[in-house]
DNA sequence: TAAAAACCTACTAAATCACTAGAGTATTAA
DNA sequence: TTAATACTCTAGTGATTTAGTAGGTTTTTA
């Protein structure tokens, strides 16, 4: 499951994208539109521009805006910096790895052959998604 | 990610599904076998009884048991009644759907199409491997 | 009847989640 | 230069979940 941090901020994101002006986009304003709480998506925003996804500018006029185009930006990558791991277990995991502790060693896991299946179907959707395809409406779909 | 409660329960299971004697498993040589809290094993096992799983016996010569065929138990089956949902979002969920308090409607949502095919593409694997299969060694493959 | 082993009740420390409050800081338009 | 704007930072909070632990009860078998 996917925390709300990271559904509001890939929803953010998609906002943004949406929008083909460069100006900067309000946090007031995805709040709003996508019925988010302002000061949690502040703190999302923010996390996201620590992790060089968005810039900012303040005053007026300003806001968040995309550094990169949509089209570069996998879907993989943003639930990464957002949610953690995307391996249901730590111990398969590419980005987060941690050892388990409760296995003697890993070669003989039962568990840990299936959940590298698991982690590469679940990759192979994410890491070919982009915050462009989000961008398409679905309902035609 | 699974929690260890998931986790311990598939591993438990497996172990218990690898000894060919249909007698009884002690929690306690499970626990010690596999590594986990004896106490928090008996919750598990308890659990995976109470959804029919597994059955036991009391007293001297009593321990756990598994009801069904190793080969008739999916994976996807016991994610579910130990972890819960296997989608990423409750509002993509076959099994435990609920609705988003976020969203206008569903169809508009920018998400769900994404996290639908995440989530086929997991139910594709989880829902064909069974307990026998992770029984199998991981080593040679 | 004594030992074994599952079962049950209750509790807990720590972490995480989903926020909220309020002050601070940089920018810009008037 | 002032006021408004809008991001940034610090701090805290209530609810829930996680991963257990403690200790006693019931049932079965030898």
């Amino acid at each position: 499951m996917l925390s709300k941090k990271t559904k509001y901020g890939l929803k953010a994101l998609t906002y943004m994208a949406k929008k083909e002006s460069k100006s900067p986009v309000l946090i007031s304003e995805i709040a709003e539109q996508e019925n988010i709480s302002k000061k949690f998506l502040e703190i999302i925003l923010l996390q996201l521009k620590n992790s060089g996804f968005l810039g900012s500018k303040k005053g007026k006029g300003g806001g968040y805006y995309l550094i990169r185009e949509p089209e570069k930006i996998t879907v993989a990558s943003l639930i990464r910096v957002l949610e953690g791991p995307i391996a249901m277990l730590p111990c398969v995991s590419l980005n987060f790895y941690e050892k388990c502790d409760d296995c003697k060693n890993e070669e003989e896991c039962s568990l840990s052959r299936l959940m590298i299946e698991v982690r590469d179907s679940t990759l192979k959707v994410l890491e070919n998604k982009t915050l462009a395809d989000l961008t398409k409406s679905t309902t035609i779909v």
